[in-house]
Order: structure tokens, then C-alpha cells, then sequence
DNA sequence: CTGTTAGCGCTTTCAC
DNA sequence: GTGAAAGCGCTAACAG
């Protein structure tokens, strides 16, 4: 049998209550005693019960996250920074996978609430709005990552999709490309839909009018990139330039381009959305708008610690800027 | 306050000790007051404090879950395969991130077993095995996954690797290429070691000696890729073909070769370790001997789940083979 | 088959 | 400042 609070008290010769006190480092307590306890608790190896201990405080040190998956770099990033962050700060966490849907999504947070999680980080599917609440209305603060859920009046922390889209549409334009392609997520999705609108937005200031056939919505899949990506360069007059704003479909399209023998930047300018290795590596190195993965991490562990220190709800909704990193693959459009 | 079991019981009008055993299936309650119970805990929304059943029963139903980092694909393919199915099963993962670094595997194990978790899976780092041993000791079953702890006696499952090492070099011996690089991890890592293994005992079967020049071993990183990739391609006779065993390498090796326009398959044949979507859709598509992360995942799953349920420690080591995965990277050398 | 009872290991009033 | 005692919500003997 481990070595319980009971043995710490008996080999330290006080009382039980004084050695949780002594171990808590409560002001309570006198200084030598103090000491004492806790060095014997060292001696014999005491390690504190975090079920019992969750049991009468009702917390647990634990912090659910869910994430759609492990594949995509922000996810896996948000769920490694996640992690690493909590851990240094005294809580572990449960991860779940909730592959984007609805009654998994549920499910999962019924068990992360019968664990006794303390917060919560969700990159939510958006369905389970009343259940998310229930969780806040219980104690149970969290924030939302990633994506949005429509006026549930959670916190959230998202992506500066719109300006991202319109900086990088902007650094195309400035380049001096003027049919410039565009490949974007779903419009369902919120990320999506403001990508879209910072790409629409940039080039109605430059002036331009946006040819339909130039943008193309997909799921957020390689396929997608190569579907766009042949459809865009098989025009008659096609782009000069291609921002690829659904990473998942960043693949397919460099596959296109390698197919059809096209020169980076030479020939076509690449533009991509949320940085990866990958990119920089690439030859030659892809220029993206980098969401700035790490950063929402880091804002989401800041904001869920302020929760969980009492802080209420602000039902605001942060946005992490995103950066523009320009390598080899946009060139200025040669004069005509 | 949540509803709790002496809810149940008085709504049900039954005893506190009748309704758990009602609500856990227990085959000593009459069947009808079994479903009553059942049935009212469900009306009154009663959900089982797993706090208090862990205190009680020593069983958290969660279970510890480390690895390297979420960067590398078999670490990531691991977490989210064990976490789905565990999820399936009933138990909740707990994941940790070691950064490959013992002082902080140390640290997440003394944190997992104060969680109380039922079982550990872990990517070792190699150096804790007196920890790990203590677990086992403690009744909580550990599963070495990807990485052995040397002679700790742990149940472990690691790739096949001398055999897809072998398996890989011998595709290429047997498209008639001679000169073949291999580049590969650093020789203290048990996979490192063992592919390189596996290379030598094909070029050996097949008569050829090793030139130490073709095998260039380094760090899991892209830069290995490139420096060991210049080194191969710089000789006087350079290899025809070059095994990249070293996955994170391999964007590296990707990038020198499109430098230098050398064509692949014509000029140069390629193979990789360990699959990726992104080769699949590089153009060529890359050929790889895959170490089947997921079937690892699923078989580390299956073995955990034996020891919870009682079966002992077998100490065992079990390998999942690696497959060869031809694309059309690989190329048979033009006849001289 | 069901109820009574005794804790699991800890925190936290409430007295002293 | 310290101790005694009362549970947190649950399971598991032990009686009946």
C-alpha cells in the first residue's frame, strides 16, 4: 500500500489535519512544524492521493482537450504547446479526438465532465453548443480554439482569418499579379468564409473585379488542391499567381505544378496558408501566411488559467494576427 | 450539486448499496428492481462520480500515454489510434510529452502514477527503467511502444526495422542498383542501429561490401538530409540509388535533390522509411518501406488491454513487420 | 436478493 | 497553532 497522509502524521508526530495543513503550506501552521512535516513527508516517500484529494475538493488538476484531429499542424500544435504549457503549470491533460463530429463530440464531453475536468479547451464541431454551456453553467470554464461556436457566447480564440487572406492577397497585388488564384476551404467553414472575404476585400480595394473562376472552395483535403489547382491553370488566361488557403490542399497543388512542369516563382507564384516544415524545406521555399499556431496556444492557455484562478466569463473572442513569411516562391510580376 | 447515488437510491427507493449494484450490473439484484434502478438513475440524470470510484476501487480508468513529440508520425499515428480506441474501450488517455528528455520522462511518470492512472504506454526515452519497473511493481501494466527500454523486461512493441531496412535495400539490389546510399539515424538509437543492419546483411547477401563513404548516419532532422544528401551526390561515383531511413531526413534529401535537377527516377532512385501523405502526392510519388505505425498502435492497444485485464507481464518484445510501399520513386538501373 | 456499515485518503470546519 | 471529527461519493464486505 502507498504511504498515506496518516503515516506522514504518525512519523512526523502530529495530527493528520496538521500535516495537510504543513504539506498544503498553509499560513496556518507553525514554520517549524512546518518544516518538519514536510521533510519527513520527503523521507518516507509520501505522494498526495489526487483522487481523494479531488474527491473532497472537487478538483482535479485535469484539463480536457479535444481537437478534430492530430493531423493538421495547428491542432497538433495547439495539443502539443497545450500540453507542455498545463503540465509545467500543475495540470495534466485528457486528450480527445473528436474527428469534427457532432455525437462524438458529445459523448466526449459527457466523460470529460464524468472525469471531473477543471476546464476545457475544444476545437469545437459547433453542434454542441447547450452542452458546452451546461459545462460553464457547471464551473467547468472553456475556451473555445480554433473554431467558433455561433452565440454561445464562449470565449474563443481564432485565427485572424480575414486579415490574414487580405495581407496575403495584398502581398500578391503589390507584386504587381492581378489574376491571382485563389483555393480556399468550404464555405461552411468559418475559416473558410473569411478567407474568402480578406481575398475579395484586398482585391476590390486594388480595384479588380474577382472572376468567379478564379476562386475555388474545397474540402479541406490534397484532393482538393489538385481539383482547384488544374481547374485554375487549365483557363485560358490563368492566374500568375495561386494563394493556396486550405493547407491540407497545399500538397495536391504542388503536385500540379510539378505535373504540368511549372517554374516557382518563375512561371507561377505560390502562395500558401499556415505554415509547415514542409515549406521551408521545399525548393523552392514556399512564402505562407502563417496563422500563428503557437501563439493561439499560448493566448488559450493564458485565458483558461485566468478562468480557472475565478475570473469570469468574458464571452469575448480573441484573434491571433497572422504573419506574413515571405521565402522564394512569390515573385513580381514580370512588366508586360 | 450533482445528483449522486443516494439520489438514485431514494428515488428508487431502494438501498445506496442495491442501486450501485444495480447500476453496475451486478448478478446479484433482482432483475426487475435492476432496471428500475437503472431507469430512474437515468430520469433523475445520475452520473457516477469517477472520483470516488477511483478512491474506492484503485482504478481510474485512465491510463498514461508519452511520447517524444507530436511532430514525428508514428508518434502522432500512436497517440491518435490509442486515444480513439481507449476511448472506445472506456479509458480516458492522459498524454504527455517527454521531448525525448529524462528528466522530464521522470517527472510525467511520477505524475501518472499520482493520477492513479490503471496504465502506462510510453515511447521511452530509455533511461527511467528503474521508474518504469516500479510501476510494474505497482501493478500498473507499462507498454514500451516504437523504443525498448534495455533489459528492463518490459512488454515492448517496435517496428521490424532490420527486416525493412533489409526488405528495402534488397528492392533496390534487386532493380540491379549497386551503389546505393543509405542515410540513417544516429547508431545509439536501437532503430538507427537496426536498419543499418538491415542494409549491410543485403549488401552482404548480395556479395557487395559497404562502402562506408554511401552511408551517412545523423540526427532525425531535415538538416541531416541535406548534408549527408550533398556528401552522397558530391563522390566521384556517386550512388544510383539512396535509402533515406531517417523520416525526418527525408524533406532534407527532397530539397537537395530538386537543387541539384537531378531527375527522379531516371537519374536517381529514391526510397523512404516510414509513410507519409506527403509522398504519396510528391510527384513522382515516393516509394517507402512503411513501419506500419498504425498496426503497431492498434497491436499496443490490444497488449495494454490484456494486462489490465490480468494477464502478467510476458516481458515479451513483438515486431510488426514493415511493408514496402512502391510508387514509382525506385527505378531498375539502365543496363550498362 | 437487499440493507447496514465501514472505510478509500484527503480537506476543512469547529473546538481547544 | 493544533487536534478531533465529519464527510466528499462510492464500493464491498458482512449480515440478514
Amino acid at each position: 500500500m502507498a504511504v498515506t497522509l496518516r503515516d506522514v502524521a504518525r512519523a512526523a508526530d502530529v495530527s493528520i489535519a496538521t500535516a495537510s495543513r504543513a504539506l498544503a503550506g498553509s499560513p496556518l501552521t507553525n514554520h517549524a512544524t512546518q518544516r518538519h512535516v514536510v521533510q519527513v513527508a520527503a523521507a518516507i516517500g509520501y505522494r498526495t492521493n489526487t483522487m481523494a484529494r479531488a474527491l473532497k475538493t472537487k478538483r482535479s488538476r485535469l484539463i480536457g482537450l479535444t481537437v478534430h484531429n492530430l493531423e493538421n499542424a495547428s491542432f497538433r500544435v495547439l495539443a502539443a504547446t497545450v500540453q507542455t504549457r498545463m503540465q509545467t503549470l500543475g495540470y495534466q491533460v485528457i486528450l480527445s479526438i473528436s474527428s469534427d463530429d457532432a455525437e462524438q463530440e458529445r459523448n466526449i464531453l459527457q466523460t470529460l465532465v464524468d472525469h471531473g475536468v477543471d476546464g476545457l479547451i475544444a476545437v469545437p464541431t459547433g453542434a454542441n453548443a447547450a452542452q458546452l454551456l451546461a459545462m460553464e453553467h457547471a464551473d467547468i470554464p472553456v475556451i473555445c480554439a480554433v473554431r467558433r461556436v455561433e452565440g454561445a457566447g464562449l470565449e474563443s480564440v481564432l485565427a485572424a482569418d480575414m486579415d490574414g487572406a487580405y495581407a496575403g492577397t495584398q502581398h500578391l497585388l503589390t507584386l504587381g499579379h492581378r489574376r491571382i488564384g485563389l483555393i480556399v476551404g468550404p464555405s461552411e467553414t468559418t475559416s473558410g468564409k473569411e478567407r474568402l472575404a480578406g481575398y475579395k476585400r484586398a482585391m476590390q480595394e486594388a480595384g479588380l473585379s474577382v472572376d468567379p473562376a478564379l476562386v475555388q472552395a474545397g474540402r479541406y483535403a490534397p484532393e482538393t488542391g489538385v481539383a482547384a489547382g488544374n481547374a485554375l491553370l487549365a483557363m485560358a488566361e490563368p492566374p500568375t499567381a495561386v494563394f493556396v488557403a486550405n493547407h491540407e490542399s497545399s500538397v495536391g497543388m504542388l503536385r500540379v505544378v510539378s505535373e504540368r512542369g511549372l517554374a516557382v516563382p518563375d512561371a507561377l507564384s505560390l502562395l500558401f496558408y499556415e505554415d509547415s516544415p514542409w515549406f521551408e524545406w521545399q525548393r523552392p521555399a514556399i512564402s505562407v501566411v502563417d496563422s500563428g499556431a503557437v501563439e493561439m496556444a499560448h493566448l488559450i492557455v493564458d485565458r483558461l488559467m485566468q478562468r480557472l484562478g475565478g475570473v469570469a466569463n468574458s464571452g469575448r473572442e480573441y484573434r491571433v494576427g497572422a504573419r506574413l513569411i515571405e521565402r522564394a516562391s512569390c515573385q513580381a510580376l514580370a512588366a508586360t
